[in-house]
DNA sequence: GTCTATAGTTGGATAGAC
DNA sequence: GTCTATCCAACTATAGAC
């Protein structure tokens, strides 16, 4: 009905795949589905892609490009090491747990990927993009609490991700909140014993302790 | 050409959809490659199952049951804390990544069963087996290495599974080994941490120490 | 028990009218 | 740019011969 111009369409057909895709999962994103849900007819969609394929790249860029920008946003205040810690926590897991479609997407594309040739790039980037946001994440955290992380940030980044995704697995299987908050923050006093505490007035001495918060 | 007893047939056409399933992903497992698979044909398997989800959770169940037993057999050998933690996390890592195939399918079978009804029951069984394996394999630490976990087994076998999990998946995405194993002993590190020498002849104390292995 | 043949669906992709 | 109509491939499932 309504014409638009293409780049217009892509948006609209990506958010569309986005929707289906969440809701019903990766396999139920077909290309007829997505243009019922955008509201077009199927050549639309091959007009504005050239095949299912792009699309589904194009949706995967998408999402992780969000979540990097999600995480950009994010400075915690500055309450003490492990409040920062635990707050940076919370803010993530209630993101996750609000749109548990598009996180199980995330591990359907991320294995879909690892499949299928075409969708080669997918996985790596996404993680590229959750290494890079974890990072992000842990260098806000040093500098709102005043501390510096004993580990590498890259290490300490990948070993966030991983724990995230393992724990929103287990959350997404069981659906048990309590137990994935709780290793979530069994996880962050892990955090928290890795830090050091900045040498800001020349005051602090640098030590590699598990003490508590200090203020700032 | 054969003919077989249903019981013996049903076997040979799980261990078929097992070995295509884990070779090519899951949504290539279907019932004309399972029965090329298994050099049957097509109304072969629909004798045997009654339909392909029925297939598919016969399959899920072989590779939960084979994974329970695996981890039964493993009892490490008493050599102090440090070296029977790193020794499991070796043993476990190499299991996994010399399977690439079946562990990125144990992961197509956990989304898949999220998605669909009919596999509703796959994902919770196969983590409720995962998570009693590893209570197991962390009871085995304990009473190899003569120390107690000052944390409930339970929760401390669902941080197992959520830690390896994430780990691999980083792994089956980028590749990794180095940083894969690094980061799991990172986490057996921790793990250390956590353990209090058993009282065994009424020398030792319970401290909840970080200390290096004590000679058993 | 095992095979071939076929019905019935679904989905990707294109052609061509408007 | 958008729509309808259509082709073609792949899949599940069943029926019926052997």
């Amino acid at each position: 009905m309504n014409r638009l111009p293409v780049a217009e369409r892509r948006e609209q057909l990506i958010e569309a795949a986005l929707a289906v895709a969440s809701r019903d999962g990766i396999d139920a994103a077909t290309v007829r589905a997505v243009a019922a849900e955008a509201g077009v007819s199927l050549g639309v969609v091959h007009y504005c892609f050239q095949d299912k394929d792009e699309l589904l790249r194009a949706m995967a860029h998408a999402i992780t490009s969000a979540n990097l920008e999600r995480s950009m946003g994010e400075l915690p205040p500055d309450v003490g090491v492990a409040a920062v810690i635990d707050g940076t926590i919370d803010a993530l897991w209630d993101g996750i747990k609000e749109s548990r479609g598009a996180q199980l997407l995330s591990y359907e594309l991320t294995t879909s990927s690892l499949r299928h040739p075409e969708l080669n790039q997918v996985a790596i980037e996404q993680y590229r993009g959750q290494w890079a946001a974890a990072e992000q994440v842990l260098r806000g955290v040093e500098q709102a609490a005043g501390v510096t992380f004993s580990v590498p940030l890259e290490t300490l980044a990948r070993t966030v991700v991983a724990v995230v995704d393992g724990y929103s697995l287990a959350w997404l299987v069981d659906g048990d909140e309590a137990k994935a908050r709780e290793g979530m923050h069994g996880f962050g006093r892990f955090l928290l014993s890795t830090t050091v505490a900045n040498p800001r007035d020349g005051l602090e001495q640098l030590l590699d302790t598990g003490d508590e918060a200090l203020p700032a």
